[in-house]
DNA sequence: TAACTAACGTACCAGTTAGTACATTGACGG
DNA sequence: CCGTCAATGTACTAACTGGTACGTTAGTTA
């Protein structure tokens, strides 16, 4: 039947990966129930049987999806330089890196969804995303401290506060781009647009920290 | 069997009402797939059969749901008397409007996640939806204009974006409650932080709307 | 009060889906 | 080159799930 018979070659990274990639997709794009065991076999040069041989099931497959989403984007935040930077301006690369990032990880956005609309269930299993995730606020943390010691800044701002409003607009861009399109008729995600919104984030965040 | 062998009465307003009533909350706390029509019936004080009897089917159901969920909060912006404030504090009444509904809805709010997750294809079957919802950026876009020939506000500020500004605000609050809550160890919807948030809000847009 | 119909209930079906029993094969150590 | 086992493929199944055929009953009207 195939074409391509090729021997077949074992290389079980290779097979685990290639899961992952597709389930990733197929759970982002269907939900949790939606999601069909069946369907990510069948995008894969694997077989069905091998989600339950590597993973064990539909749901841990979908947790090794939902950590291995999360690690990435930890990893690409903290390669962010911030340090040379005056308080100002690294605030505003912060907010460019998460708008850029949510832009580029659209899977990873609907995957946050996914896993809300259950409550965070899953995540609470996979304890070290914490860790992960706390850096991320601290490197915030540490821009809005020097802010204030050089006077740029105001006192009484919560660095979470700031990550909340920074990942709010950007997450809704991506995430609700559908229905506002709709509804409103303008893709949020227009590139044509995407200075404008990414200044209009940077513009928010730096005037939010200098309100009287 | 029933202790309460009620006869059988008939209300097919009130058995449509009970169908929707308790379809918005299984498709919000499940999504489309995850809903489940004998979940939805046997919550009900009638049978499955209702749901195809009215409706059609499962998803001529959830369209039924997702229009009145709508319309609901459409109307509830609508009943906002905007004029006798000035610019500003109209601007603050309507961003606190929202962030009010949005706390108070949250079946609504999960319902656009839902919706977004299948890319608003259901929603484009509902052309009235788009003119209830422009009304709600037509308020908006008085208020600016009002506050532009004040001198309160600047120029070439989009209704559309200060609006998508604050749903975004709202919106993440809401639907992104559990992951951030695992994450970061903040429950956002923590009564004791909501007029914080709320003055936060009003904040944000103001000080956008004034921004040099 | 008989006839008629909207409203409702029951029992079932066909297709789907997560999961598994069991057979097979490739690669590697000795 | 052979034994061994990790890795893989095939063929199922039990449970679920949306949908429906068909019968029944409450309320209304002639």
């Amino acid at each position: 039947m195939s074409v391509d018979a090729q021997p077949r070659r074992r290389d079980a990274e290779r097979t685990r990966a290639e899961l992952l990639d597709v389930a990733t997709e197929e759970f982002a794009e269907r939900g949790y129930s939606g999601a069909r065991v069946d369907e990510i076999a069948n995008r894969t040069r694997t077989t069905k049987r091998m989600i339950y041989y590597y993973f064990g099931g539909k749901e841990q497959l979908y947790l090794a999806v939902l950590e291995r989403a999360y690690a990435e984007i930890r990893a690409a935040e903290q390669a962010v330089d911030v340090e040379h930077l005056d308080p100002v301006a690294a605030l505003r690369r912060l907010a460019e890196v998460t708008f850029d990032h949510h832009e580029a990880h659209p899977a990873f956005i609907k995957l946050v969804g996914v896993e809300n609309a259950q409550h965070a269930k899953h995540m609470n299993h996979v304890a070290r995303l914490v860790d992960l995730n706390s850096s991320a606020v601290d490197l915030l943390h540490g821009v809005l401290d020097r802010g204030r010691r050089d006077g740029v800044f105001r006192d009484g701002v919560d660095a979470l506060d700031v990550h909340m409003l920074i990942s709010s607009f950007c997450f809704f861009r991506v995430a609700n781009r559908h229905t506002f399109g709709a509804l409103f008729d303008r893709d949020l995600l227009d590139p044509a647009r995407r200075t404008f919104y990414r200044t209009m984030l940077g513009d928010l965040v730096t005037g939010y920290l200098q309100e009287v």
